[in-house]
RNA sequence: CGGGGUGUAGCGCAGCCUGGUAGCGCAUCUGCUUUGGGAGCAGAGGGUCGGCAGUUCGAAUCUGUCCACCCCGACCA
């Protein structure tokens, strides 16, 4: 992409309204608008970042098993009297009516939807187990939005259920999920901490939230220092077989939220005690069969008995993880994108445009680089070379090649990575184009 | 939902106390100079001062009312 085609409206100075790092940096990046409280337009270079941190989730999920579907984000109020929650979930829910003051609600999380159908189509122990999913929009109407998109209105998420026949299976399903979500994270570059949690207005007896840790996080989080090497992508995950083994070695160490942690109670010694702050970025829960028994989803077991199917839903924050990931992964200049996630691989700075060498030098990187279907970004624009510099490392893509006049008579070029712009190296342009990024 | 605050050009702000027809920096446009970390000079365009009502000869400024947005707390992916 030519940045001179790009629609990329960055900011110079910060916006008034946005207080952490994530929510400035997403504005002077030219990544989100705000439209209204808590509701943004994402722009391209934020749109792009949204879909590939969607499609990491949509291939995790897939690996496990879990089906994508679509429901629609506007549901009847019916089915949510018949789970009783209509009236329980309160004013956060926005309720709407159509022109034949039928009662509707634009969904902030989609039980209701999920379960009638599986009561309307499945009727057989024989078909289960079966877990589906989806990736789109929801609306709480939060009492008072803020931090940008970590903690907006309307937010991008993926949210899937599963469908057991018993307790046994359906804990087969969710440690599906627990493992699954930590692979999510770590692909995003992000260090992932399981923690028990309070079950709330889904319900249920089982339940982790996922908290990513980041210096400027919203709750301070204490955890086992051992937590920081942990990996879970270095563990070969089949999800047929059994994972109680992954899931007790990921929950055995310690890690609690403020509310819950106290000097008294904790276990560990000063030592070995992580202080830190985090993010929640995901909620797992079991909840047996509360909506399948309110809502007459039944299955006929192996004995010709129906029975209510065993549920658990499964919520990851994807709109939410791109503020997440810049809280985790930034410097004063701008954002520093994690490889997985960036919206381009590199940066060309063309630091002289209209030079004839610098010009013929950028569009032979710029055309071979995308021959090799290496996102790229150059910076065509005839701006000044520090407008460049201070513009690329805003938007934080993790290389920078700096093409000018100092080096192009000698056919090199610069080549740095965001994060260690004093570690700059000059190369030629042949090494430049056959390393691999 | 309780408490606090702010609405003046695209962004950041001053002016308001003490009423007299709107200003600064950045951005934008034009020209010249400059050219490796958000340039300099000269010029130009852009605002029904959040909306409505009132007081007044006259309202960005005073009064009332409504709206929007932000911050702190309680709640959440």
């Amino acid at each position: 992409m030519r940045l001179s085609k790009l629609f990329l409206p960055t900011l110079k100075e910060n916006p008034t309204e946005a207080q952490i790092p994530s929510h400035r940096l997403m504005l002077r990046a030219g990544m989100i608008r705000q439209s209204s409280a808590g509701i943004y337009t994402w722009l391209p270079l934020g749109c792009t970042v949204l879909k590939k941190i969607e499609t990491i989730v949509r291939e995790e999920m897939n690996q496990t098993g879990a089906q994508e579907v679509l429901m629609p984000t506007i549901q009847p109020a019916e089915i949510w009297k018949e789970s009783g929650r209509y009236n329980d979930y309160g004013k956060e829910m926005l309720r709407i009516s159509d022109r034949h003051k039928r009662e509707l609600l634009y969904g902030p999380t989609h039980e209701e939807v999920i379960t009638d159908v599986f009561r309307n189509t499945i009727k057989s122990y024989k078909d289960l187990p079966y877990n589906l999913y989806q990736i789109h929009w929801k609306f709480r109407d939060e009492v008072r939005p803020r931090f940008g998109v970590m903690r907006g209105r309307e937010f991008f998420m993926k949210d899937c259920y599963s469908f057991d026949i018993d307790k046994s299976s359906a804990k087969h399903s969710y440690n599906k999920m627990f493992m699954a979500y930590l692979r999510c994270y770590a692909r995003l570059g992000l260090k992932p901490i399981p923690m028990q949690a309070d079950t709330g207005a889904i319900g249920g007896d089982l339940s982790h939230e996922f908290i990513v840790l980041a210096d400027t996080g919203e709750s301070e989080v204490y955890c086992d220092v051992d937590w920081l090497k942990m990996d879970p992508l270095s563990l070969d995950i089949n999800y047929e077989n059994n994972l109680e083994q992954y899931v007790e070695e990921w929950t055995k160490l310690y890690a609690a939220t403020d509310n819950k942690h106290s000097s008294t109670n904790c276990p560990l010694p000063d030592s070995r005690l992580h202080k830190g702050r985090g993010i929640e970025v995901g909620h797992i829960f079991y909840f047996g069969t509360k909506y399948s028994e309110s809502m007459g989803a039944k299955v006929t077991n192996v004995n010709g008995l129906d029975i209510p199917v065993e549920m658990g839903s499964y919520g990851i924050g994807v709109s939410r993880l791109v503020g997440a990931i810049i809280e985790a992964n930034h410097d004063d200049a701008g954002i520093i994108w994690p490889d997985s996630v960036t919206p381009y691989k590199i940066g060309i700075i063309n630091i002289k445009y209209g030079d004839s060498k610098c010009d013929q030098m950028c569009e032979k990187i710029y055309k071979e680089l995308k021959n090799k279907n290496i996102e790229v970004l150059y910076d065509d624009r005839p701006e000044r070379a520090g407008v460049k510099f201070a513009n690329m490392d805003l938007i934080g893509l993790p290389w920078q090649i700096t093409v000018g006049p100092r080096n192009t008579k000698d056919g090199l070029v610069e080549l740095c990575r965001r994060g260690n712009n004093e570690q700059k190296i000059t190369l030629s342009i042949d090494s430049v184009l056959s390393r691999t990024y």
